[in-house]
RNA sequence: GCCGAAGUGGCGGAAUGGCAGACGCACCGGAUUCAAAAUCCGGCGAGGUUCACCCCUCGUGUGGGGUCGAGUCCCACCUUCGGCACCA
């Protein structure tokens, strides 16, 4: 009695394809046809191979990609559809700290259980290509690219034809090309290789890291929350550490150009724009002279008695006179030009509104600012010192949630604004960051709104320089910053309009403004046209040990101290390999883990004699990620990284499923990366990924949530409040009577009458209806109940194992179900009944062809040799051409459809043709691929119909000798008329007005108008 | 606050500007069965009308606008979800 029994079928179509190598895709090299119009590379994002197995949300985007795949392999393509694991990271780590199993011996148990799995799933990938991050043999590489990042220096105005042919302006190249100014070289190789580093695309930088004494490590940002340890609750300070830094900043713009062209959604072009965030506007310096006092010739440093000369001068006296130092700088800037690097004698600020610098009060530096100690007179030096301090220890978190309250202090010193000579006090605020333009900004606080609120709270002046337009209204945020000054109500105005109080630019526009004031400053040597990115460059080191480490090491001076040079290892020494630790417990401080290594791991003497000593951070999850698709396509080479003609045929990436929560940075950090291998001339393509989807997150199912006040819950057995019919339904309040509160960082249920607080509690499905808007329960229908599906999650309880589904249901029905749900890039709620209908839809597709009363797998009595009716084929080759279109607009979810309606059609008729049932088998091979091959097996085919020809949509079937077209009056439909599907306007026309329903509403009555489309429908406009 | 996506039956969803609700779930009725499971057939937006077949009105978040005709296009707003959030 063979039912359809997944159970059976699925293993042994697994180990069919396993032991033919089915999906193996051939060498390049082997290739005769290297026709590029026929490949196709369609990837995955690889995952993270966690302890706790797969999610029901992998399966989604690797279904969806492996329907793509199996779809073109019968058309013809030559496809790539490799998978591999991205099994560096923390939990591992966090692992072995717990029981001290070696990480690489967690992670390969998480592989076998993450591949078994995808194995049960029926994917067709190419196993032989199977790569994880933390293979000796692929982090090599990746230390590899890491060597040609740092050995990489950009030069923006350099003009060079790449390997695609295209001419452009800026390129990555190599350090040894790097022009060595004259000075430096005059000051031997040791300055030399300084100035180089510092241009390298890999550098070194003080970056604060999240350091937890409690815990004795250094934590990463997303194990810090709200400025604790997400473990333990722990505070998290901030200390600053050696790090290094990936210059990705070098390629903000061609990163934001090169998105343009890529078929990736709009929606996703828009966040990695936003996310680079590139704005225009001029650098423009303020004398601050040798402590903004006077100066006498020449542009002297400031030194040690420059922060006491400015405390001299007198208090905030705008338009005050202009020192004749000032004079003498302006003409020495005049005759010298901007300098690329401001010295000391000037506060060098970004601004994107250069038309308000006539209405500059105030400037503010931030407090890492290093003019900080210099700028600080005597008498506030206290001040600065106790704000600076509390401010470094305040998280960027903590700096911007207070974001409400403005704080500053003076620094008792004052600039002097280029264009109008006025002495402008400098004051410290963390409003400002160090990390964003110069670090130092010019207030305009009567148009901009941060400065206002600042102005505003310390009472500094405001001058307004830009007129608003006639018809102007504040908007929302100006309004509500509303303030009484010298008696007068105001507000700021951060729009465009046009100057006033600017001198003889008054009535100039904004915009002109901006162009002739940039101009202007640009000729006297005082600003320069500048552009700036919200972008940082990249922290590229983990201070962990399951990461990839550095191929670098830091040459020691006689005392063993590090002397700041680097050597970078030679090639042939990669792969640079893990240290033996006995232990991975926490350093206990904010040293890198990879510290506690044995010496002769981390010491070694150059041939020259020079001490060194290794690098010990280590490198970020992202690194391997950054590439793995390169190496897919060539993941056994020992050579190079990639196969140069390998990589021409098969990049870039046709088709990159993975899901939204990788859209920035993963993505920007690949494109980064290709893009300076393809400046370095290693790839051909300067994007890596061609078209990007993003699948939708599946939710757990939906959940009824009511509202229960006061005593009468059960307990579950987990401790948790329940509710069941027994607890009655007197304690219910509605939830439209209950708002969420955040209370010391945990989210509450308060009743809204009286502010106490209330449980929620789950209610079942079958003590609730709809009504209206919402829903309420069935017995107290006052009561309002929360609908909603949430994220899946362990501490919820609504994780769905995909293991399960398999088991119960079979992996065809898990990824049909996963596809049926709806359109791919939706967030979708996960619901077991539906899985239930796909899996009696593959039933019924099993009786259909099979005959399920057998003792054996036979063929169906109704399935025979016999020609195919007129109706049958028509439907056949309908959902042929409906199935292959959805494919192809991976609208998968239609293609069921139109797979069930042909099997709601055809499964009752006898006798069914063999010959439209065969067809409809490939057309679901791509989607239920084991229950597939064994039909086409059971209808007397031999081997796997993995590279069967996909089934053609003949259009002589497609035609109907008559159609059905809706007649409207007056644009309501008032009846369905029959004509011969060719009918002209005439025949429609007449067809429709001799229409028995349609006649009598027409008689007596003049036709205004008559809207006739073949093949559509009529609309008779009528008066009277 | 800013940017983005989305609001269609009880639920998931379908609809090149042209018959709203395909397909599936849930539910209801029937057949089969000793009975059940499984399976098969039928019904299923709301309201009205009718013995019945039929037919009519309303209906795609809200309000407006264009069009012979709008779920689909335009304007304004509301709600939900996602991202960013002192970026000068």
């Amino acid at each position: 009695m063979p039912r359809y029994d997944a159970q059976r079928i699925e293993p042994k179509w697994q180990a069919y394809w396993d032991k033919h190598q089915t999906f193996r895709t051939p060498d390049v090299m082997g290739l005769s046809d290297l026709d590029r119009t026929r490949k196709l590379y369609v990837l995955d994002m690889f995952p993270y191979p966690s302890g706790s197995g797969l999610h029901v949300g992998h399966p989604e985007g690797y279904t969806a990609t492996d329907i793509v795949c199996r779809f073109a392999r019968m058309q013809g393509k030559h496809v790539l559809h490799p998978m591999g694991w991205d099994a560096f990271g923390l939990p591992a780590e966090e692992h072995a700290v717990k029981t001290g199993t070696h990480p690489r011996i967690t992670t390969e148990q998480n592989i076998n259980t993450f591949r078994r799995q995808l194995k049960s799933l029926g994917f067709s990938y190419d196993w032989n290509r199977e790569i994880s991050t933390t293979d000796v043999e692929y982090y090599r590489w990746t230390q590899w690219i890491f060597l040609q990042v740092f050995d990489t220096w950009y030069d923006p105005a350099f003009e060079w034809t790449g390997k695609d042919g295209q001419r452009r302006v800026g390129k990555g190249r190599p350090i040894a090309e790097l022009p060595i100014p004259a000075d430096v070289k005059a000051q031997g190789e040791e300055a030399v290789r300084r100035y180089q580093d510092r241009h390298r695309l890999a550098y070194q930088h003080e970056a604060p890291v999240n350091w937890c004494p409690a815990l004795g490590t250094v934590l990463a940002n997303e194990e810090v929350v709200d400025g604790r340890s997400e473990r333990g609750n722990h505070p998290v300070e901030r200390v600053p550490l050696r790090q290094w830094m990936l210059r990705i900043t070098a390629y903000a713009e061609r990163l934001i150009d090169d998105l343009e062209p890529l078929d990736w959604s709009e929606s996703i072009k828009i966040l990695q724009r936003n996310w680079i965030g590139r704005s225009e506007g001029a650098e423009v310096d303020f004398y601050v002279g040798a402590g903004a006092g006077s100066v006498e010739g020449g542009m002297g440093r400031g030194g040690e008695g420059g922060t006491a000369a400015a405390g001299e001068s007198s208090p905030s006296t705008l338009n005050a006179q202009p020192s004749t130092s000032f004079d003498a700088w302006k003409s020495h800037r005049a005759a010298n030009g901007f300098p690329a690097e401001p010295g000391e004698d000037v506060l060098r600020i970004y601004t994107t509104r250069p038309d308000t610098l006539y209405g500059a009060t105030y400037m503010v530096i931030a407090p890492e600012h290093p003019f900080v100690a210099r700028l600080t007179t005597a008498d506030q030096k206290d001040a600065v010192e106790a704000y600076c301090r509390k401010a470094s220890q305040k998280s960027d978190l903590d700096r911007t949630d207070l974001a409400k309250d403005k704080t500053g202090v003076f620094t008792g010193s004052y600039a002097i604004n280029p264009v109008n000579g006025a002495r402008v006090p400098v004051w410290i605020a963390d409003y400002v960051l160090i990390s964003y333009g110069t670090g130092a900004i010019m207030a305009v606080p009567a148009h901009d709104l941060r400065d206002w609120e600042f102005a505003v709270k310390f009472q500094l002046p405001i001058i307004p320089v830009v007129q608003p337009p006639a018809k102007h209204e504040p908007s929302k945020e100006e309004r509500a910053l509303t303030a009484t000054i010298n008696g007068e109500e105001r507000c700021p105005f951060a729009g465009e309009g046009t100057a006033i109080n600017s001198g003889r630019y008054d009535g100039t526009t904004t915009l002109e403004f901006k162009k002739q004031i940039t101009a202007e400053l640009a000729k006297a040597g005082l600003g320069k046209k500048a552009v700036n990115y919200r972008l940082r460059d990249w922290l590229f080191s983990r201070q962990r040990y399951w990461g990839e480490p550095f191929p670098i090491w830091h040459e020691l001076d006689a005392q063993g101290q590090p002397t700041g040079l680097m050597r970078p290892d030679k090639e042939t020494e990669l792969p640079v390999l893990h240290p033996h630790l006995e232990d991975f417990k926490p350093t206990g401080n904010p040293e890198p883990m990879l510290s506690k290594a044995p010496e002769d791991w981390l010491y070694k003497t150059a041939a020259d004699g020079v001490r060194l000593k290794r690098e010990t951070n280590s490198m970020p999850q992202w690194a391997g990620s950054c590439w793995y698709y390169l190496r897919f396509c060539d993941p056994k080479n020992t050579q190079h990284f990639i196969d140069p003609a390998v990589e021409k045929y098969w990049l870039p990436v046709d088709l990159y499923v993975g899901g939204a929560d990788h859209a920035v940075l993963h993505l920007l950090y690949a494109r980064f990366w290709h893009k300076v291998l393809f400046d370095r001339g290693h790839v051909s393509t300067v994007e890596p990924f061609q078209k990007l989807v993003n699948q939708g997150m599946i939710l757990g199912e939906v959940e009824f949530t009511g509202f229960w006040r006061g005593p009468g819950l059960e307990t579950s057995p987990e401790g948790h409040p329940q509710w069941s019919t027994a607890c009655g339904f007197a304690g219910f309040v509605s939830a439209r009577d209950v708002a969420e509160k955040e209370i010391e960082g945990n989210s509450v249920h308060v009743f809204r009458r009286s502010g106490e607080s209330v449980q929620s509690v789950r209610v079942p499905a079958d003590q609730i209806e709809k009504k209206g808007e919402g829903f309420i329960l069935k017995a107290e229908p006052a009561i309002s109940i929360d609908a909603r599906a949430f994220k899946m999650s362990k501490s919820r309880g609504n994780v769905i194992n995909p293991d399960k589904v398999v088991e119960q249901y079979g992996a065809d029905s898990l990824r049909l179900y996963e596809m049926f749900m709806g359109p791919l890039e939706q967030v979708k709620p996960w619901s077991m009944s539906g899985v239930e209908g796909v899996f009696r839809f593959l039933g019924r597709v099993w009786r259909m062809v099979a005959d399920d009363r057998a003792d054996d797998v036979k063929l169906s009595p109704a399935v025979q040799d016999v020609p195919a009716s007129e109706a049958q084929l028509r439907t056949l080759h309908k959902t042929i051409k409906a199935v292959t279109e959805d494919i192809e607009k991976m609208s998968f979810n239609t293609a069921i459809s139109r797979m069930m309606e042909f099997t709601n059609e055809i499964s009752g008729q006898e006798p069914r043709p063999k010959s439209i049932l065969e067809p409809f088998v490939l057309l679901l091979s791509p989607f239920a691929p084991h229950l597939a091959e064994e039909l086409w097996e059971l209808l007397g085919h031999g081997g796997s119909l993995a590279y069967t020809p996909w089934p053609r949509a003949e259009e002589k079937y497609l035609v109907e000798n008559e159609v059905e077209i809706p007649v409207q009056i007056n644009g309501k439909l008032r009846a369905v008329v029959r004509v011969p599907a060719g009918a002209d306007q005439a025949a429609l026309k007449a067809a429709a007005e001799s229409h028995e329903a349609i006649a009598p509403q027409l008689a007596g009555k003049t036709i205004a108008k008559c809207v006739v489309v073949p093949g559509r429908m009529v609309n008779f406009v009528v008066k009277g």
